[in-house]
DNA sequence: GAAGTTGATTCGACATCCGCACGAAGTTCA
DNA sequence: TGAACTTCGTGCGGATGTCGAATCAACTTC
């Protein structure tokens, strides 16, 4: 948060300290940047004069004279946050002030054309945003998380292997072509991240947030910022080996892969060829809370395989919080196959202080993530700068 | 760097630019921090005045008028960057320039008590500054390497497997009484980490270097800083268990850990066990270069397991640069072996554009890292900053 | 030797930010 | 029900810092 803060003393500073929630009066703002009160006076009037903020009215006193509170200025702009999964997309809308308007799930098919599945995507954001009863809202920007690594900073789909057809892809460009808005393009992990991090109000420094379902991968947070690596493939672990785990061969041509020994997609097959067929892997899960035995059993075996994993990673990276999210972590047995492995395998040095939690935010985690990130492009903090004239500071 | 340098338009920024070797010029400072040459120009000449910075002469031309070369300024203060291993100490002397006065091997026992040999420790450094022949030149500052876990910010050694009666202690403090200079105190793949990312000009953002000798440790550089996690402890995967290792009992209790599967010490004994008597690590790389077969073998299967888990690191980290130091990177055999696993074991899009490397530094790579740490306490900006009556900037 | 480059300085104009005093609007406690 | 204290916000004068343009300086190229 030090570092995503750094530039907090220009006027787009200001304005992305009230974007983020991290302050709601002067006097927050005065306290965050280290301006004179005076300043931010100044300041402040100019962002309202210019339409950036609003004032909202009091807030409580602490003691003293209530604050005038300040929030982004109400306009007509929506951005969508849209989370494609295999089979289901979440799409959720959002005013500037980042307040959801509304979410909702659908049913898609991942495998087909990028052109087809983006096309239906666009068709239910128009659905929604036509469903929410306010006829002024407009769509401002998309962000779309997607269930394969994208290469930063170009967004591009690389090398995905339950998307065919979408490999090299700039997903973005076709969005954008169609809704006419800016489109940012994210991982799902990374755009899990960046939900679990927005919810826990952008304190926690160091991170990794576990995205278990069909695929397993992590997204990272480096010094309260979105970390992507050098290409963007950062938290990239699905073909990871697991130490001690079955020789089972991956679509990705070696054994042993963390996906293929403990991905959900995974559960489902084991499930199938002991005569449980069932649809996906919510469906495991739903096994799981009826306390169905082997299912049981296969979500602990998959929670230890990637505990092992992010043994490794939590020694390596040393983050003061673990996440764990998607539909795999609802299961208490995942969860609990997860800790076991990770406090068996982690030195003691590396745990202690490590907070080990599932994320509380549900299906829509991504989806806010991402939404967040279009937001960000929306709002920039440099273009409030330009718009008033001042150099972007150091 | 971007990151690190962020705050390169204070007077301390400019004197760090200048410390770093990043500008040797006016001209380089006003490209550098974007201010312009008129400020540089006031910035500099105060600089000059307090007698921080000097004017060396006049540089190159680059088809124009040559630039006036400018460095820290002559002074006789020294720091010492010291590298503890398990039997041999490097020792380096530096003037504020970073400058390498002299650089020697000692031998110590790391297993005698902390103030043993610290004091040892101590008694070579001001061996090295009298033989350095230059009477004024005093002490100021000591960086301090050690081959075990250091906690941060405190910088005390936690559970060292290999240095018994080190737990708990804070060897800064020891040798900051002894000395009566302050001290920084790191763990030794840090250090490591970051004499590379110096030597290579703080050019590389996001880095992993390995330090591969008795044990194996990592250094983590992200964004051009040196990463060490929530607690300090990032990149220690000594313990970190190895997908298709032996299980060999390790120091810890588990079995298959790096350390105890690739580890130096592990081919020490095996080679012991085989009635090839050696006394250290550095004995193993000798008898490699005399093509001896069961070392060489051995080296290489260390290689290759070190590899496993580097793959795994790069899949996650997605760094630009993996770096191998240490002793056993200086073998074909370990090296070959990492390569041959990195490269099998990720994703083609985790290796392109990664540049696989040996650090071109030799022994003295820790004690430069960690001589650079003392520099940078030594030379803080902040308190030029101060000195000048100026408010740091954010 | 002229033209073009690069490096560095001088100086006036301008914008910015701070310090401080002050006003506004609360809470706490006798 | 005040008095004292706290917190929040504003106005104004002045110190400070930065920039821009012009200029000088010194070298390379042709």
């Amino acid at each position: 948060m030090a570092a995503r803060y750094a530039h907090s003393t220009t006027p787009g500073g200001i304005y992305a300290l009230v974007r983020d929630g991290l302050a709601r009066s002067r006097a927050d703002l005065a306290r965050l940047t280290g301006l004179a009160p005076s300043t931010i006076t100044l300041r402040v009037e100019e962002l309202l004069r210019r339409g950036y903020l609003d004032e909202e009215g009091d807030g409580v006193s602490r003691g003293g004279r209530r604050p005038r509170v300040l929030r982004l200025a109400r306009d007509e702009r929506v951005v969508a946050g849209v989370d494609l999964g295999a089979r289901h997309a979440a799409i959720g809308l959002f005013d500037v002030a980042g307040t959801c308007i509304v979410t909702r799930r659908s049913s898609i098919d991942i495998t087909r054309p990028p052109e087809v599945v983006l096309r239906s995507v666009h068709r239910e954001i128009l659905d929604a945003l036509a469903a929410s009863n306010d006829a002024a809202r407009r769509l401002a920007g998309v962000g779309l998380s997607l269930p394969g690594p994208v290469s930063a900073p170009e967004g591009r789909v690389i090398s995905p292997s339950r998307m065919p057809g979408w490999n090299g892809i700039d997903p973005a460009a076709i969005l954008s072509g169609l809704s006419g808005v800016p489109v940012r393009t994210e991982n799902d992990a990374n755009a899990m991240a960046l939900g679990e991090f927005i919810a826990t109000g952008r304190t926690t420094r160091h991170m990794i947030v576990v995205k278990a379902g069909s695929s397993i991968g992590t997204g990272v947070i480096v010094d309260g910022a979105l970390y992507r690596g050098a290409r963007g493939m950062a938290g990239d672990v699905s073909h990871t080996s697991v130490a001690d785990g079955p020789q089972v061969l991956c679509s990705c041509g070696r054994f042993g892969c963390l996906d293929a020994v403990a991905g959900g997609r995974s559960i489902v097959a084991a499930l199938a060829a002991a005569g449980v067929p069932i649809d996906d892997v919510a469906g495991v899960a739903g096994l799981a809370s009826d306390a169905h035995p082997l299912a049981t059993r296969l979500l602990r075996e998959s929670g230890l395989r990637t505990g092992a994993v992010l043994a490794t990673l939590v020694s390596f990276f040393n983050p003061e919080r673990l996440v764990l999210a998607g539909v795999l972590s609802t299961t208490e047995a995942f969860v609990a196959g997860v800790r076991s492995s990770v406090y068996d395998l982690c030195l003691p040095m590396s745990t202690t202080g490590l907070e080990l939690a599932e994320s509380t935010v549900g299906w829509d985690l991504g989806a806010r993530g991402v939404a967040a990130l279009a937001l960000e492009e929306l709002l920039d903090p440099a273009a409030v700068d330009r718009d008033l004239g001042k150099s972007p500071r150091t």
